[in-house]
DNA sequence: ATGAAAGCGCTAACAC
DNA sequence: GTGTTAGCGCTTTCAT
């Protein structure tokens, strides 16, 4: 059982009797080799097996095809969907895509950072963690010269990212009004707690969708804290026994999911008795209980802009910039 | 503007005055070197901003943290949680799990398996594509020499590659038995066709379990086709309006979730008027419908034992092997 | 059209 | 305990 040695320019360019430059030329397409010699070349490479390594071009400083991909999760089935769409459109750049999953963990989040300069990541797509107001914010994670990407969430990071976000605060309104309109009177939310800048937004949405309706915002309709599947499930129980509600809007995917999951084992039918509107739009949710109303988020105009920034990320000129994509309310029979 | 030079080991011993060996030693614990002077040079990293590069270490034969992950999609649930299962593990012992989605599509996995070759992975993970029968099999995608777990499905890659498979013919036959002991004399069956191993696994256990209830197999009732939504959506209209089965088990993820979506909006009541046994375990087949019966596929174990494997993938020398974990019936309302 | 030399950042193997 | 050298595989530069 012989280990095969591995097959560099080298070998070739030995086994041929020609220098190893003539070899990387051939293999790279450069006009000043012999046709013939190209073809030998390019024909032994391919018997002998040979592999080009990218670290010896990266160490070069030609840089590398790697992007990082920092998300919470991956069950999620927004995330998922983002994570689907930008990987498949990296298969066509020939872009490897390194996914990290922060847990929403500040220190998982850093190490997963440093993970990618040490690779040399082209440009690094992130959804931020929550600020953690106890932390000493004096340390914001040393990733100066990479190029960076926020997506969904914004923090103060590098001194020029890209930021990449939904604008919900509309649909969020509209979802609010359209319950005023088919009658109900006490529409509770449930969201993200202010450490989240989604959070703060969507529920000032949702307040300002209130006093559209001339509706008073109401305290103990409103439950906030850091979003969970668990959060939402107990917050939609809490809201049902409390029994003023007749309707609930959610502010968070995993809120959604948790919330909604609690209604159907409630008992309560959706719908005639009770109204929900979701976030984030998963497939099933137009399968079940007649369709269930949510606000819906564009995955694939987020996917293609952040590729866009990916492809133009060679020179790192880019000011920064910040893009936001429209949510829309999708009324169904909930 | 000035942009700043890389920051390596060479600059940090110019700057101290010392060699830039000390500094390697330092910074990666070796016992030689002064207390004082690792401090020292430690300091002085964290303050430059030093960042290993990563291709260098590569380069010399060390190796990289990088595993490939090949998956036809994910935002299927299975894939997904199986996903987040490993990026999870693989955060812990500071892996970079780099995802393809090859569609199940043979030449973009090959494509994909060509650049993990070229950034030197440890090893690859995948589900690999269905056999084309057409396909010139000669060229079995040159990955001798890698480290390959293969999961769900088994083919022949390398000479010695690991399989990590699930074992669910027990409980397909199983949900034969359950929907006979109901009553059912009818049952229908919709699953992948011959190309995948997996496919033609799951359809013989199908019909082992109408023989152990003493039925019938009656081509009619089988439905088999490349897998895909549309494919278990359309297949199970048809049964429905040929309206001879009183019930449909299926053998794939993405067909599970077609054929229940045609069912919920059929009008057909599931559990009492109609019976279905989904394949895999989304979250949701729980809260709806009283909850989905379904045949539930071990998440958890496949991705600890492809951890596992992963972090012996130091030693070439690992004889082919193959593990198989138990799927299982789940029965609630439907 | 082809070849020789140098160097990217790092560490094993030697000096000292 | 510290420094020097060499070399991993590749391409840019400068000969020829």
């Amino acid at each position: 059982l012989e280990v095969a040695a591995r097959v560099t320019i080298k070998t070739i360019a030995k086994d041929l009797g020609i220098s190893h430059m003539t070899v990387s030329r051939a293999l790279s397409n450069h006009p000043n080799v012999q046709k013939e010699t190209r073809e030998l070349v390019r024909n032994r490479a391919t018997e002998l097996g040979y592999v080009k390594i990218a670290a010896a071009t990266a160490m070069r400083g030609d840089g590398t095809k790697i992007i990082g991909l920092l998300l919470p999760n991956i069950v999620n089935e927004f995330y998922a969907r983002f994570a689907n769409e930008l990987a498949s459109m990296c298969e066509t750049f020939a872009f490897q895509l390194i996914i990290h999953l922060t847990n929403d963990d500040a220190s998982t989040e850093r190490k997963a950072i440093q993970q990618l300069r040490e690779v040399q990541a082209k440009a690094v797509v992130v959804v931020p963690t929550p600020e953690d107001p106890d932390e000493d914010k004096a340390e914001p994670s040393h990733l100066e010269g990479l190029q960076v990407v926020q997506l969904i969430r914004q923090r103060t990071m590098t001194s020029n990212d890209t930021a990449i976000l939904v604008e919900d605060a509309k649909a969020i309104s509209d979802a609010v009004e359209h319950l005023h309109n088919k009658g109900h009177q006490k529409i509770a939310y449930i969201g993200a707690n202010s450490n989240l800048s989604s959070g703060r937004i969507r529920l000032e949405a949702f307040k300002k969708g209130l006093e559209k309706c001339s509706m008073s915002v109401e305290r103990a309709l409103i439950k906030t804290a850091p979003p969970s599947f668990d959060m939402g499930g107990d917050f939609a129980r809490i809201i049902l026994s409390e029994n003023q509600a007749t309707a609930i809007v959610c502010g968070g995917f995993e809120i959604s999911n948790g919330a909604l999951h609690a209604l159907l084992t409630s008992g309560k039918r959706l719908g005639s008795e009770f109204a929900f509107i979701g976030y984030v739009d998963p497939s099933f949710y137009n399968w079940i209980e007649g369709g269930i109303s949510t606000i819906k988020v564009p995955v694939t105009p987020l996917a293609e802009r952040t590729l866009e920034f990916l492809r133009n990320s060679s020179g790192d000129g880019n000011a920064e910039q910040v893009h936001k994509f429209d949510a829309e309310l999708v009324v169904r029979a909930t």
